[in-house]
Order: structure tokens, then C-alpha cells, then sequence
DNA sequence: GACGTGACGGTTGAG
DNA sequence: TACTCAACCGTCACG
């Protein structure tokens, strides 16, 4: 259901019952929190709960992540095919072998990590219910005939483990633990330190290599809209559920308006398109309705004077060589396909580009 | 007054 | 296709 409505809170805020607060606002806490200014001014500032802000710096100081965890879904299977198939030849293997120690040899075969292996229940019950049929015939695969086949379960192997995604930090890619997340804690996001974090953002490199952009050649890499992306898409993509969420929750949310915090005066006005101009938050400045503040914002086309590829070109040509100066390409084109295409991660992305041409200018 | 926390009503998406 | 379920959300009220 599209949501092109909103609630008003104590105080005077608008919110979407149910939906996250646009990154741009959660952004904004963070980084008034870091500044010093107390949750209480920034909850009045912001006009938003203050249980809220809590939780926002809460989840912050412990994962790094400003984005919402991820909304809906299921957890992933951890008895995947592949799984119940070693569990099976452990069993055969050795008809007595405990489920810990099935767990053990899980881990241990490299079958499985910290984070998906089932547990000594779920062998267990697998045993009961899938494998124990092997000596006892009459089981639900062989029927007690034939040789245990591999039930049709409809696994997408893409959906395997939630981390690391393509989304996840290279860091996370190299290793199948990305970080201190909790391993049931799926709700949180999959990468961690996350790609959305403010570190991260400041840290600007690992968000580029998240998306490919390193690799990318100008109008391949990526299609045009955020909508296109292959990670977009949870059940292509579904690391990034928090992402879909957190872009979900900006497309249903509009974005704050330009001098309501420091996300927009990071950012050249020139990037902010007049009819993205949206005013929910309150803000020193007041709430002020830009018409139906709930509509979808959609897609803005161009109209944004900052242009990628001269960006890119000078960082090329000022830097040839340096370290990062390839991350700095791509991510600039990266940067103006964002603001071009006016995705919801704009206000993400203002900061980012901000803190591009900051860098251009020294390296200048 | 500031802040942490739980209840609550709501949304979401995989199964 | 409709439904269920379990995750999440932000607000509110309480201590």
C-alpha cells in the first residue's frame, strides 16, 4: 500500500507509522549526536520522538549502521539442500554420530559457518525427520526403496546466507563474518561496518567497491535507476533488505528540506532539484507541508548542473596513479548518476559528494 | 528535564 | 492469490 500520508507526533513531526525515518533524517541525528548536541535538542530539533533518537544512536554506536534493519521477510534457510545432504553423509558415515558432532564436522568441513550453521535442534530434527529414514524404511524420501533423493526444495542458493552480500564491505567479502553483528540478529543490517554508516561515508571508498563502481565503464556498470540495480532486489540481492528498506522508506518519505540540517548544507544547491524541495521535518525552521508531503517522490530528471564526468576527469587528470584515484573516478560517476537520477539515497549521497569535491579540491 | 525501555499499532515480505 | 508469521518501524508513556 502506497503510504501518501503521514501522522504528526508530539512533536509536530510527521512520521509514517511503520516505516523507517529517511535516511537523511537518521543521518542528521547521528551527526548532531557526534557534534555533542544531546538526543533531547536533537529529538526537539528534529521533531522526532525521542525514543527514536535513542534507538537510531543506540543502533548506531552498535553497528556502525544508520540504516533500519530490514523489514519483512524471513530468515534465511540454514538447511539448505547442500546441508541436509553432509548431514546426511556424516550420518551414514557414522550412524552414531551425535548432532553436535555434526555440527562440529559442519563447521569444521567448511560446510557451513558460525553464522548459518543449523543448530544440534535442527540437526537433530533433520536427522528425525529426513535422514533417520534412511535405516528405517518407510522414510519420507526412499519410501525405504531408494536411496535418499534431495527433496525439491525451493531454495533460492542466492538467498543461501545473508552475508556477505554484494553489498557487503570487501573486508566482508574476504572473510564470511563481517563484523561484530550478532549471527541471529538478521534483522540488522548484513555488512557491518555498514555501507550507509556515517564512518563509512566519510570513509567514501568501500561504498564505491560495494557497488561495483570500481570496476564500472561509464553507462554500464549500473543501469540509470536505483530500481534497476540487481541489488535492489531482495530475492536477487537479499543482503541488502535493509538498504530496500531504508530506500523504500525515502522514496515513501520526501526528502527534508534543504535547511533543515547540515545534510543539505553539505551539499551545493545546485543539487537539489526546486521540485525536491520537500518540507516534512520539522525543524527550526518549522513544518511546512510542500503540498501533499506524503506523495511518492519519484524520479527527477536531470536538471542537476553538477556533472559527474568533469568531476572525474579532473580527479583522472589531477591524480593519475595515486592510491584511490580509481575509487574517486568511479565514485564520482558514480555520485552524479545518484543526484541525476534523484534516488533515494540522495541526501547519502550529498554528504558523499560534498566530501568529494572537498577532496578534489585538495588533491587540486 | 533527560533518558532508557517496553507496549502498541502499524508495515513489510518470504513462505 | 490470500494468508500467516516474524521481522522491522516510530510513537508514546512510564519510571
Amino acid at each position: 500500500m502506497e503510504h501518501t500520508y503521514g501522522e504528526v507526533n508530539q512533536l509536530g513531526g510527521v512520521f509514517v507509522n511503520g516505516r523507517p525515518l529517511p535516511n537523511a533524517i537518521r543521518l542528521r541525528i547521528v551527526e548532531l549526536a557526534q557534534l555533542g548536541i544531546r538526543p533531547c535538542d536533537i529529538s526537539r530539533q528534529l521533531r522526532v520522538s525521542h525514543g527514536c533518537v535513542s534507538k537510531i544512536l543506540a543502533r548506531y554506536n552498535e553497528t556502525g549502521s544508520i540504516l533500519p534493519g530490514a523489514i519483512g521477510g524471513s530468515k534465511p534457510r540454514v538447511t539448505t539442500p547442500n546441508v541436509v545432504k553432509h548431514i546426511r553423509d556424516y550420518k551414514q558415515g557414522d550412524p552414531g554420530i551425535f548432532a553436535w558432532e555434526i555440527r562440529d564436522r559442519l563447521l569444521a568441513d567448511g560446510v557451513c559457518d558460525k553464522y548459518n550453521v543449523p543448530s544440534v535442534s535442527s540437526i537433530s530434527r533433520i536427522l528425525r525427520n529426513k535422514i533417520g529414514s534412511l535405516s528405517q524404511p518407510g522414510g519420507p524420501y526412499d519410501g525405504g526403496k531408494q536411496p535418499t533423493p534431495q527433496p525439491a526444495l525451493p531454495y533460492n542458493p542466492l538467498y543461501q546466507y545473508p552475508y556477505p552480500g554484494p553489498m557487503a564491505p570487501p573486508a566482508a567479502k574476504m572473510s564470511a563474518h563481517p563484523g561484530p553483528v550478532p549471527a541471529a540478529h538478521v534483522g540488522l543490517p548484513r555488512s557491518w561496518p555498514s555501507a550507509h554508516s556515517v564512518t563509512n561515508i566519510l570513509g567514501i571508498r568501500t561504498f564505491v567497491e560495494q557497488t561495483g563502481a570500481l570496476g564500472g565503464t561509464e553507462g554500464s556498470a549500473y543501469p540509470p535507476k536505483m530500481e534497476d540495480w540487481p541489488g535492489v532486489n531482495r530475492t536477487a540481492f537479499p543482503s541488502s533488505q535493509a538498504d530496500k528498506a531504508a530506500v523504500e522508506g525515502d522514496i515513501k518519505y520526501p526528502q527534508p528540506a534543504p535547511g533543515l540540517s547540515s545534510v543539505g548544507s553539505f551539499l551545493p544547491a545546485c543539487a537539489y532539484p526546486p521540485g525536491n524541495q520537500h518540507g516534512v521535518y520539522g525543524a527550526p525552521g518549522g513544518y511546512i507541508p510542500p503540498g501533499h508531503p506524503w506523495q511518492p517522490q519519484g524520479h527527477h530528471g536531470p536538471g542537476v548542473t553538477v556533472h559527474g564526468g568533469d568531476l572525474a576527469s579532473a580527479m583522472a587528470f589531477k591524480q593519475p596513479g595515486r592510491e584511490g584515484e580509481r575509487g574517486f573516478v568511479a565514485m564520482s560517476k558514480f555520485f552524479y548518476r545518484a543526484v541525476v537520477n534523484d534516488f533515494s539515497e540522495k541526501n547519502a549521497f550529498n554528504l558523499l559528494g560534498n566530501l568529494m569535491l572537498d577532496r578534489v579540491n585538495k588533491l587540486i
